[in-house]
RNA sequence: GGGCGGUUAGCUCAGCUGGUUAGAGCGCCUGCCUUACAAGCAGGAGGUCACAGGUCCGAAUCCUGUACCGCCCACCA
């Protein structure tokens, strides 16, 4: 068995067995049952999206996951890491949009054609979509299972499959019938061409030369401003043709002129529209010497268009200015979709313009103005315009309804109660605002923003707390909805009517029907008021007469029984085109998952769940608002910790996600180097600090160049190649390893100190890793094991392996050493671990020394317990006696390396040590003899140097290495040694000869320093002397 | 514009609350195919810790400023 093992690690074939005992065992499943609420692990993923395959970044973010996971799972907790894929609505969309446009099949465009001519083009899309996102899921869950992820994959879920679907609509029936959810206007980035929303980061800016053209505005009545008769305010504006849609002019109202002209009504040019002047904050105040842009061009003046600039609409908000759309769908000037207050009579020119294309209409506006002598300015003027990735025309900010979760409203009937936190709050207007902010302890984001105030919720760095409260603290409500097909259909349905005279109550009776079926949650708004006329609050009663007009109603069905499409439609209701916002659903999954809003057994057991391990970009799309809905929901929050890893960065520092990091799928990784190799590297890169370049292959092209190609993983395959080979090496030695003949008394040296280090790195490996330091454990089981295990103690044990007396020892610290260091290295290495655990359990079944230490075995190292209990076994005694072998054996193979002496010939040297080391120099000899290729040592308080002996110092000691006869050589290292030691002599003298230093640093440094300083000037004597025989 | 990081060996990075002569891996140089491992073993060279000030007996570490690099958010009349 043992000498069939090859002697490079071969990962597939490991990794395969590996995977299949797991799959067999479903070691990963949790169970309920034995969860106690002390003794459970849970982990939600970052549900990858179904858009593309997984990339590095991904294999990071899974890997510290897992490690934690399997971590607590040997800490012997029921451990859940719930896995599953986001829909990731826009962007899945947008893929399988271009790939269908990629192969020249229809695509988007044609299933809205095929919708409009009354076919079914929606759902035909959506069954792509699907397909899409079934070959991606199934694709990613492969990655991650290659990867090793322990997930309980058998509650495998996905954004969209009906348990979470149930919990979206069931969050959302709730959010409406607390009337937090309410339909509001906002601009949204519009593509004409296409005709499409787009989102925020589907807009690419371009850097456009276009003009500022100063547009003059008649007052309706001229101003007397210091004397000057003012008849005109300019305006700059590098978008005239939306000045059709004006509905304000604004100024500073620090502006000198303000107070002359605030108030003051100026009549539209075109339109004929009066608009008032309006003094907002906003506005820039005009300074031709500023250094800044803004100011430069500045006229004081700003035109006010809510409907045509995201900037103007919240203007528009702050005065309450009418909101004119004067384009439409195309980008054409339209009168038909907002604007009325023109006059065909009266305005020929607005006829004129109307129906051209927006680029057109700028011309001709900005001709208008220059005929009618308004044009006080043309400036060359280059800015950024976001245009569309699709079609890459201008997007256009267009006004839209949409729906919106209000997060600052106070929750009626909220499940938390302000008594429940016990922040500080302060009361106005009736509302208790958390303390220093103007957050509603009761409104969503007030229960985001508790539970990091009240230290429950904490981030891992800190620093990134920051972030989360000053976007909670700035919130604004969330608009949920998206003008797409992929993704949750809003559950809400709506008709319009009109009442006239008596129709009232015969057509609020009717809705009523609509209750029967289960929808309780109902709300009539008057379109002409925007009035409210019937709250959720008051359901069927009661119900009052209201005025003559246009109505629309809008039901959202309980989750439960929902609203029958059949009696929707028989009612005339159609349900809302538009889908929910990604990440709404996104916030539930910690508990959709899980099966809320049944109360079960799994919520019961893991919810909350222990940690959140992200990337920092999401901190506030994502997990504040998981704690808003966990909290909402639950009435507890989500998760306690909030772990964010560092990026992984490509050889430029630019993101992974933007250049290097999407190229690379795991799986070429996994193959070449093994999944292990890869976690071991992500693993030892993390750190705390800053985000980390992937280390990459450099290519050297012919012209001397260097250019990046692939990431290096070298490092975990190196190590897990060594770990591999020595345990061949323990499996060849272990075989016949019997527990029974342990003897404690018996133990060596080497067997005390490879035990006392073991207990320190389970010690150190355990803490780090509790306080999520990834890179400190990896390093310190790299250098435990190779340095410590590998280099030295195998190497002292190879001859007691021989040895009739050592072997039983020597096998069951071997077997107990190695079984604890792969227990340790689990997390890391899931795989080759198991291999090797698998083969152990084969060799040598019990490891264990005697009564110090037993460690229970198990079926799979995945279950196996975590390393505890061996603190006894620190000895720095030992530790120090090792080192000072380890220092001999350097100093006599730095003199082989030096004088070039071949490794095969064995030499003869003295010791010369001070009368309390002798005893233990002698007991040990052999360690230095055997590794440093020593036929003799001669161990002495006082002996010559002998003739043609090369010297070397060691501690307080003297190292002679016998017959190395090159005398200029010596003089030369010995010079060498000499300034070295000097080096280092000088600093300290300069410091002990300070007396502040002596007087006010601890004493314990100081005691250390005068010890120091002893020890380099005794040896630096011994060099004198030495450098004074060989003249 | 607001916020947050970073700058340590040729490369990628450690270095926690200031205190031995600043570390690792890779790369480089020298010698070894030593019966676990050449994806290895042994040894070595290589750093005024971005810059300028400050606090302190003492600064890679704390403070201030500068430069450059990066990230997030907001915004572009």
């Amino acid at each position: 068995m043992a000498q069939e093992l090859p002697k490079i690690y071969d990962p597939q074939s490991t990794q395969q067995q590996a995977e299949q005992l797991w799959a067999q065992g479903r070691y990963y499943h949790a169970n309920e049952k034995t969860a106690t609420p002390k003794k459970t692990y849970a982990v939600v993923i970052p549900p990858p999206n179904v858009t593309a395959a997984l990339h590095l970044g991904h294999a990071l973010n899974n890997t510290l996951q897992d490690i934690l996971v399997r971590f607590h799972r040997m800490l012997g907790k029921a451990t859940l890491w719930m896995p599953g894929t986001d829909h990731a609505g826009i962007a899945t969309q947008t893929v399988v949009d271009k790939r269908l446009r990629a192969e020249k099949k229809p695509a988007l465009v044609d299933y809205k054609e095929m919708e409009k001519n009354g076919q079914d083009g929606r759902s035909q899309f959506v069954a792509k979509v699907q397909s899409w996102k079934d070959e991606y899921e199934a694709r990613i869950l492969g990655q991650l299972k290659s990867m090793g992820c322990s997930c309980d994959w058998d509650r495998t879920r996905f954004t969209m499959d009906e348990v979470c679907a149930k919990a979206v609509r069931a969050v959302f029936f709730k959010l409406f019938a607390d009337g937090l959810i309410y339909r509001g206007k906002r601009l949204v980035n519009w593509d004409p061409a296409t005709q499409t929303v787009l989102a925020d980061d589907e807009v690419e800016h371009q850097t456009v030369k276009g003009f500022f053209w100063y547009l003059k505005y008649p007052l309706v009545e001229p101003v007397v401003i210091n004397g000057q008769t003012i008849e005109h305010v300019t305006v700059a504006t590098t978008r005239p043709e939306t000045m059709l849609g004006d509905t304000a002019v604004a100024m500073n109202p620090s502006d000198p002129r303000a107070k002359a002209l605030v108030g003051k009504q100026v009549r539209l040019p075109i339109v004929g529209r009066l608009i008032p002047i309006v003094a907002d904050e906003h506005v820039v105040l005009p300074d031709p010497e500023s250094s800044e842009e803004k100011a430069k061009f500045s006229t004081g003046f700003l035109k006010v268009t809510p409907a045509h600039d995201p900037d103007d609409w919240q203007i528009g908000q702050r005065h309450n200015l009418p909101v004119i759309n004067v384009m439409a769908p195309d980008g054409s000037i339209s009168d038909k979709f907002g604007w009325t207050d023109w006059d065909v009579v009266k305005n020929p020119d607005v006829e004129n313009i109307i129906g051209m294309d927006r680029f057109e209409a700028r011309e001709a506006i900005v001709e208008w103005f220059r005929t009618e002598k308004l044009l006080a300015e043309v400036r060359d003027y280059s800015h950024e315009v976001g245009h569309s990735y699709r079609s890459h025309v201008p997007i256009e900010p267009y006004l839209s309804d949409q729906w919106y979760i209000a997060v600052k409203k106070p929750i009626p009937n909220c499940r938390l109660s302000m008594d429940d936190c016990r922040l500080e709050t302060e009361t106005r207007d009736g509302i208790a605002y958390i303390k220093g902010t103007d957050v509603p302890g009761n409104s969503l984001a007030g229960l985001a923003l508790w539970p990091l105030l009240d230290g429950r919720l904490k981030f891992y760095p800190e620093r990134y707390r920051n972030n989360y409260q000053t976007w909670l603290e700035n919130l604004r409500d969330w608009p949920i909805s998206r003008q797409l097909w992929w993704g949750h259909r809003i559950p809400v349905w709506s008709k319009s009517f009109s009442l006239t005279g008596n129709s009232w109550e015969e057509t609020v009776e009717k809705e009523r029907l609509l209750y029967l079926h289960g929808s309780v949650a109902c709300r009539i708004i008057h379109v002409d008021s925007g009035k409210l006329i019937l709250n959720p609050e008051e359901y069927l009663y009661p119900i009052r007469k209201e005025t003559e007009g246009e109505y629309i109603s809008y039901f959202c069905p309980t989750p439960d029984e929902g609203l029958r499409d059949e009696v929707a439609k028989a009612m005339g209701y159609k349900q809302d085109s538009d889908v929910l916002d990604t990440w709404f659903s996104s916030a539930l999954w910690p508990f959709s998952t899980m099966g809320w809003p049944e109360q079960n057994e799994t919520l019961k057991a893991f919810y909350p769940t222990n940690v959140l391990c992200t990337a920092r970009e999401i901190i506030t799309l994502w997990v504040s608002r998981m704690v808003m809905m966990g909290q909402y929901c639950l009435g507890d929050i989500p998760f306690g910790d909030v772990y964010i890893h560092a990026m992984i960065q490509d050889g430029q520092g630019r993101k992974m996600s933007k250049s290097l990091g999407n190229g690379i799928d795991p799986l070429t990784i996994i193959e070449s180097h093994g999944a292990d190799a890869m976690r071991f590297t992500l693993a030892g890169m993390t750190t705390d600090t800053q985000d980390v370049r992937m280390p990459v292959a450099a290519l050297t092209l012919p012209d001397g160049r260097t250019v990046n190609s692939s990431p290096k993983f070298d490092n975990g395959r190196n190590f897990c190649n060594k770990l591999w080979n020595a345990s061949r090496f323990a499996m060849m030695n272990l075989e016949g390893t019997d527990p029974a003949a342990f003897d404690a008394s018996k133990l060596d040296i080497t067997d005390k100190w490879i035990l006392s280090r073991l207990a320190a790195v389970v010690r150190d490996v355990t803490e780090t890793l509790t306080s999520y330091r990834f890179n400190d454990p990896v390093n310190a089981l790299y250098k435990f094991f190779w340095n410590d295990l590998c280099d030295w103690y195998l190497e002292w044990a190879k001859p007691r392996m021989a040895d009739a007396a050592q072997r039983p020892i020597a096998q069951n610290v071997l077997a107990f050493a190695l079984d604890q260091t792969l227990r340790m290295l689990h997390p890391f290495v899931p795989f080759i671990t198991e291999g090797i655990f698998q083969n152990l359990n084969t060799i040598a079944p019990v490891r264990k020394l005697g009564t110090l230490a037993a460690a229970p075995s198990a079926e799979s190292i995945m279950i196996a317990p975590w390393p505890a209990g061996l603190d006894s076994f620190i000895a720095p005694d030992i530790e120090r006696q090792i080192e000072t072998m380890q220092n001999c054996i350097g100093a006599i193979r730095e003199i082989r390396n030096k004088y070039n002496i071949h490794p095969a010939k064995r030499l003869i040297g003295t010791l010369v040590a001070p009368q309390g080391r002798l005893q233990m120099l002698r007991d040990n000899s052999r360690l230095i003899c055997e590794l440093a290729g020593m036929e003799q040592l001669i161990i002495e308080a006082d002996a010559p140097k002998p003739a043609n002996s090369a010297a070397a110092i060691v501690e307080e000691m003297q190292i002679y290495v016998h017959d190395v006869v090159d005398v200029e050589a010596e003089r030369q290292r010995l010079q060498k040694q000499k300034e070295f030691i000097e080096s280092g002599i000088r600093p300290l003298q300069a410091k002990l000869s300070n007396e502040s230093f002596v007087s006010r640093a601890k004493p314990e440094v100081v005691e250390q320093s005068r010890q120091k300083l002893k020890d380099l000037t005794d040896q630096l004597d011994a060099v004198n002397k030495n450098l004074a025989e060989l003249a």
